[in-house]
DNA sequence: CTGAAAGCGCTTACAG
DNA sequence: CTGAAAGCGCTTACAG
């Protein structure tokens, strides 16, 4: 492999003069520039990286820790942060968890033994040992969807979207809302969402009875089950709407309500969050909430940029989201 | 940072016998063995890996090129890629072309000076500048997707799956079969699938008459278009099935024939290629064919951990597809 | 404007 | 079973 001596060799000048030339630092003559850029075009050489970055302590890559690899809120994130990322040179190292904790602790460390510039963590739970390990590895951190103490954060406003849904429905005319969550092990999609259904239900005076609210774990068959089970659970008093608070549950259950003969919107209207593509195409088209990932991503990898240059940046930042209103209500 | 030195000082043994305890090389007593282990345990030492790839040659680290970040079956291979990856400690270095053929090169370059141990690419072209960089990097490479000549690919049996798609509209009674493609730069989707097309609509006797030949570009919306161009130009003549090479522009042109009034198979039978998430849940459900997106990726990643590891592997390996039989036909 | 030298944190023959 | 030394390919004070 062509390396920086051999470059130099050629020129005829030290290797100092050809890393000069490379990194355009320090002075070098128009000349010797010219004969050392000829030079390196000729051989295609390229330095190497880990090289530099024992040297310099900068990899030029960024780490980036995902729940899950295919999920479509996970790719548009990771598209947005590439976008801004790529411009300045700069690429992803990715991880997945597959959801278990324990990795998501030595997937940090192992970042930080390859040297990454910074870490992005899509959080989707909050424990000591995560906040700890994060704070141990002094590597410029960012999570995006939980807020994490001490950690700067970007964080969908769950609580706002979740009522605003819940209060669409009740303007809709609907008193009897079911409610289809996920483990609070996920404190914003889990507790945050499920809370401000609560808060405004009770804002309404209209009661939620247990048997009305389900708790699935993202997947369209949990939906499928949940509603399932609600619809069973209720008996005579069956809801008219269903808040699910991810699509996937929402399209779960409106399979079973299709299934099952009913009519959506008319028998039974059907909300979900996070505005994935089959919301759109599903028939009825789905009720949801947008949470505008990529631009998440975006930010995120922007303030990772702040961060890695040493600009001061809050603690936290609050992402807008739209309600796209549709069929299904 | 803790670096091998200070492990060494604190064990009172040389930096060599901390590397053999960490990587099992060679011999250390039990006793010291133990007493670096537990000090490596309490500082959280993690060795450099760019010092370690500076001088090992492996990075444990894996490029994959893609042509978009967010499409259903990139984050499905990748899915795949990572799964087989993480289990043997290799991790994913992320770069995305946008669809940009120069890019497709310089990523191959800048990977190759980041150290990577391997390179997949999914490949959406074929131009010899792209081919002579994979031979002059010298790094292991699989391209997923098209036949590279000369490069170890992973392709999809596109002409059957093409063909079979094809025949089964002729057998449903179907004569005249609109078709949506793409650009033959894609020789695989562009080129492949609609040969096959025409050849079985040859062999059944069935005329093509060019109307009823359109070219997108992938999109849901080019799609849509060039529904609505081929039955505006066919006029009195209009096809009673339509074979979108991708589910999205499927989803496309469905949406054009609903807005028009069509009844879906009734008036036209639409079928896709790709298995998307959203073709299942279309109304009606689309017919379409699944590739095995993340068998796939973990297929290239197997045959790639193979050619790494220097074992002699074939050039060229064919995919198995499946017919999805759906409400569309 | 240019170069010699030190050093980043590892691994690996080589010697004992 | 253990260690001293060389070297991987860079960058960066320092000196001129």
């Amino acid at each position: 492999m062509t390396t920086i001596n051999d470059i130099a060799k050629l020129a005829n000048v030290s290797r100092t003069t050809v890393s000069r030339a490379l990194n355009s630092s320090g002075y070098v003559s128009e000349d010797v520039r010219k004969r050392i850029m000829k030079i390196v075009e000729e051989t295609g050489y390229m330095p190497s990286q880990s090289a530099k970055s024992l040297r310099t302590k900068r990899s030029g890559v960024i780490g980036v820790i995902l729940p899950r690899l295919s999920t479509e809120t996970s790719t548009r994130v990771v598209n947005g942060i590439n976008e801004v990322l790529a411009k300045e040179g700069f690429q992803i190292l990715l991880t997945d968890t597959e959801l278990d904790k324990d990795k998501e602790i030595d997937y940090i460390r192992l970042l930080k033994s390859r040297h990454v510039d910074g870490i992005i963590l899509l959080a989707t739970n909050i424990n000591d040992d995560l906040i700890e390990t994060i704070k141990q590895v002094q590597v410029p951190f960012l999570a995006i969807g939980q807020e994490l103490p001490g950690v700067t954060s970007l964080v969908y406003d769950d609580y706002h979207a979740s009522a605003d849904l819940t209060n669409m429905l009740v303007h809709k005319g609907h008193e009897k809302i079911a409610f289809i969550g996920v483990s609070p092990e996920d404190p914003s999609v889990g507790k945050v969402r499920e809370q401000a259904y609560r808060d405004m239900m009770e804002e309404h005076g209209l009661p939620v009875s247990e048997a009305m609210v389900g708790q699935g774990d993202f997947t369209i068959d949990s939906g499928y089950e949940q509603m399932k089970t609600i619809l069973r659970d209720c008996k005579d008093d069956k809801p008219t709407a269903v808040f699910a608070v991810t699509d996937r549950m929402a399209i779960g259950a409106m399979e079973y309500l299709k299934e099952q003969g009913y009519k959506i919107p008319e028998d039974m209207a059907v909300v979900g969050i996070g505005a994935s593509s089959m919301s759109k195409y599903i028939t009825p088209s789905l009720t949801t909430i947008d949470y505008f990932n990529k631009d998440a991503g975006k930010k995120a990898a922007e303030l990772l940029l702040n961060k890695i240059n040493d600009k001061k940046i809050e603690e936290k930042f609050e992402l807008t989201y739209r309600l796209i209103l549709r069929d299904s209500v």
